[in-house]
DNA sequence: AGGCGTCCGGTTACATTGTAACCATCGGCG
DNA sequence: CGCCGATGGTTACAATGTAACCGGACGCCT
């Protein structure tokens, strides 16, 4: 696993940031990379933790802010099964995902919705539901995690 | 509204957990009636507030396993996104649903997953992915509240 | 009936996750 | 320059969830 990916997605990231006209400040750089670091989910205090570390991160507050941010850009989304997060060089400012998440290694898999949100919009409208948020989340094993069982 | 729709709720649930073999405890009816009096998601230290001014639980951690059972069951489902729990008198031991979530007035309206389910199923396949757990929250306004906006 | 093993819940003490509120600062803009 | 909105530092807490241990209840078997 070469790390120039991962780098590639934090830049990615902060050029469609910029072109956006959005504020990029140390901090929110900071937590964008940690989270584009990891290929896994991670919670906020972990992040806490290791922006802490480097003297990146004052207190919770901070981070969930910029967590906010972020995932308010579509540059992160929050796992609500999990209470963690994940980074996303998307180009769209915010958008719905759905994520395969492995149990054995904790991998989440970003795919897209447009069939599953197609069904959750007849599903709400046949309800006279007005839709603004989707969650969804399938836990389970993925392929290699299936195999090593 | 009348409450004898959720009473009968209750009892329906009862009777099927009776006939599955299940162990009605005192402390789990309780729990399941709770959950079922009310109509929409109630967190998990608001039922153990609840049961606590009847002495009917003791602390935290038994609310919690009491949830755990009836989620296991079939008789309960955690809404991810609100950190709360709701009834539902199903008859399958566990199974998947679809919340339709109202930041209006609260309401969580639970539909059928079969179509989604099947794409989230497709979406898996593709990629090796063995489902066996599935989230799907939307969250939005219910018909009323979004008349009365 | 007695004994055994398992399931259940009481209890204590925490861990983890998330936030309210207030203030200092910074950057742009008139 | 002086104002204003946005950002983040700081403190203190709220809310949510759990580990670990124990005793008692219950079913089951002999």
């Amino acid at each position: 696993m070469s790390t120039a990916h991962h780098c590639d997605a934090a830049a990615r990231a902060e050029q469609v940031l910029a072109r956006r006209g959005a504020r990029i400040t140390q901090l929110r750089r900071d937590v964008l990379r940690a989270l584009m670091r990891e290929d896994r989910p991670v919670g906020a205090y972990q992040l806490f933790d290791q922006l802490k570390a480097r003297d990146a991160a004052s207190a919770p507050p901070a981070v969930y802010r910029a967590l906010d941010f972020l995932v308010g850009e579509g540059m992160a989304h929050k796992l609500q099964s999990l209470n963690a997060y994940v980074g996303c060089a998307c180009f769209e400012h915010a958008h719905d995902a759905h994520f395969l998440i492995c149990r054995g290694c904790n991998a989440a898999e970003e795919v897209p919705t447009t069939a599953i949100r197609k069904q959750v919009d007849t599903d709400a409208a046949e309800r006279g539901f007005a839709v603004e948020r989707m969650v969804v989340e399938t836990v389970g094993l993925c392929a290699d995690c299936k195999g090593r069982a």
